[in-house]
DNA sequence: ATCGATGCAAAAGTTTTGCATATAC
DNA sequence: GTATATGCAAAACTTTTGCATCGAT
């Protein structure tokens, strides 16, 4: 999904809910699409201090965004162990986490015999499954070649 | 593990580090492996206030006490989607958690086709994989049976 | 012109820290 | 007696809210 698409998307659910598109819901988006890394908000609020001078964006209007747009399912986010909520764009293909403990590194991955498995432990204990999360932690290989003390 | 056992637990760890043996770290771990569910650092503070009206524990003690608890490994902490961390008694025996969005019920489950295919994945990413968290979020049979709006 | 969105600052909620005192050893 | 642990209050950090104003429609 382009940039552009995004947005569209975008225009499309404020104008389904009688809202309203503002600058700053395209640059709070935008920074989660353009970003390789997952951010928190406060991360995105800074991207947008230091990219936008003239168009500052207050913390309030990011933490307000990032509510609704996890809202409307533009975008997900991820509670991993000890650090905040971070934000991913949702590009509506389910996946899990594997996380590096050291340099913060995300892979997105998903395995079927997981998914199936998860399906019958929920089914043996009479819960109807509705969502999960995995996020697995070790060490990449890049980190595993730094010396720790 | 009696709750008896757990305090001898606590004892030793204390007195490899040289630290010392409270009053308050025997409240605060034995008001979690009393508990039927888990609790957050608050619920355990309010635990304590109510049922300790003689001999108060602070909060910050709380919280020193269970960072410290984690950290000798006698209590583990789950952060679940949407909501403060939680605390169980480590009983060594590995497992992941299957919640029900509606009363916070938890069921502790293992499955060794998951644990293997996490391993798998780890390795195929070139990840050495150290640790993970699995949380599957369902409706619990009993709350499958209240109408909601 | 209307009503939602924004920025700011204040408040709320959660966790950590400094310091004097208490207490385990 | 000494050093760690505690309680309290203050501070730090994260997120939410009230309100006047701005701006999209």
């Amino acid at each position: 999904m382009s940039e552009k698409e995004l947005y569209d998307k975008l225009k499309i659910v404020v104008k389904e809910k009688a809202l309203k598109y503002t600058k700053q819901r395209e640059l709070i988006l935008g920074t989660i699409y353009n970003s390789k890394i997952h951010l928190n908000a406060e991360q995105i609020h800074k991207k947008l201090t230091i990219s936008n001078k003239d168009d500052q964006v207050g913390i309030a209007t990011v933490y307000r965004n990032l509510l609704f747009l996890e809202e409307t399912g533009l975008v997900l986010s991820i509670s991993l162990d000890n650090s905040l909520k971070r934000y991913e764009i949702n590009r509506h293909k389910h996946h899990d986490h594997l996380v590096c403990i050291h340099c913060g590194k995300i892979v997105e991955f998903i395995n079927q015999n997981i998914e199936k498995e998860q399906e019958i432990i929920a089914k043996k204990h009479n819960f109807k499954l509705l969502s999960h999360t995995m996020h697995l932690y070790g060490e990449c290989k890049a980190c595993s070649k730094i010396d720790r003390v």
